[in-house]
DNA sequence: CATTAGAGGCTTATTTAGGG
DNA sequence: CCCTAAATAAGCCTCTAATG
């Protein structure tokens, strides 16, 4: 067949698949779901294909729907982005980025005004977030998330290298030798990391000689590092995020013992199912190189 | 929450009628 | 005879209401 499906048709179907929900994608359309459902009816028999599994109050894609969003999506993209470079030629486009709280404080949003002078079109909308990332239901173009690199539909970019070390402010630094001395210090915690200084103790064979769990918590590992400056304890940092104060003096590393938490660590993770607008890929390049140069 | 049937409104295609 | 415009027919889309 060398002639288009009904485009409407597959305007609601390409909605439908990407939020997976027909009265979620009818009210997008502007549409009842009764109409969206028609359309995805009438597309499937002129194709002959099924592309949607009807299930008991919700629907699923097939094989060949998946197969067919993925493509489908890609020449919407297409459009719309060509639509857009008609119509705003000269406007500034936005790049909604999610990260978390301590890696856009400690470490994106001081690096980011470089990026906004070398690239004046482009407006990143930065939000914060320990949740994970759904590119479907969310409106984001990309996020800095944690994990081992592995994730289904997305494309996943390394950023960094996720090295753990104690760090505190100079004159605490003077008063202990070897990590069995931290006993009698304050351990300073993030919720969001509750492992981190197990991990650390054991590689640096103290976890028998300190309590991994005594001291102070806080909700962020920023945080923590902020108490760190302020001299009340020992955080358990990762490098990358405490580069600056450490070069700055403001904070020092008393151990040598490192862990390198390997491939758990920072990705940027795009849609994978979406082209990538040359935006994100400006940012994703810039982001890449920032690295590469620390690291 | 998804699907279906039937009704109504709107658009497009086709036919028909009347004027140049 | 041809062309235009009104009338009619066909098709499509979306809605409501009811069902699974």
């Amino acid at each position: 067949m060398d002639r288009l499906p009904p485009l409407n048709a597959l305007r609601a179907f390409e909605a439908v698949a990407r939020r997976l929900s027909i009265t979620i994608a009818a009210e997008e359309l502007h549409v009842t779901p009764g109409a969206v459902s028609r359309q995805i009816r009438t597309l499937e028999d002129t194709l002959g294909i099924q592309l949607l599994v009807r299930g008991h109050r919700q629907i699923s894609l097939t094989r060949a729907g998946e197969d067919y969003y993925r493509a489908v999506t890609k020449s919407m993209d297409g459009l719309r982005e060509a639509t857009v470079r008609l119509t705003r030629r000269t406007k500034r486009t936005q790049l909604k980025v999610r990260a978390y709280t301590t890696f856009a404080m400690r470490w994106l949003i001081p690096r980011l005004s470089s990026f906004h002078t070398a690239n004046s079109g482009i407006e990143v909308l930065l939000t914060a977030s320990l949740d994970p990332v759904d590119f479907r239901r969310e409106d984001i173009d990309g996020a800095i998330r944690l994990g081992d690199g592995k994730w289904s539909g997305t494309n996943a970019y390394r950023l960094v290298s996720n090295i753990l070390v104690p760090v505190c402010s100079p004159d605490l630094g003077k008063k202990v030798r070897k990590p069995a001395d931290l006993d009698r210090q304050v351990l300073l915690h993030s919720i969001a990391r509750p492992d981190d200084w197990a991990c650390w103790l054991a590689a640096a064979k103290a976890e028998k000689l300190v309590d991994a769990r005594s001291g102070m918590t806080y909700q962020s590992s920023a945080m923590a590092y902020a108490a760190a400056l302020e001299g009340q304890g020992f955080a358990i940092a990762q490098r990358f995020l405490v580069e600056d104060d450490l070069a700055a003096g403001k904070l020092v590393a008393p151990f040598r013992q490192a862990v390198d938490m390997g491939d758990f660590t920072y990705y940027l993770l795009t849609p994978a199912d979406r082209n990538e607008s040359a935006s994100m890929a400006t940012f994703r390049k810039w982001l890449l190189a920032q690295f590469e140069t620390t690291a």
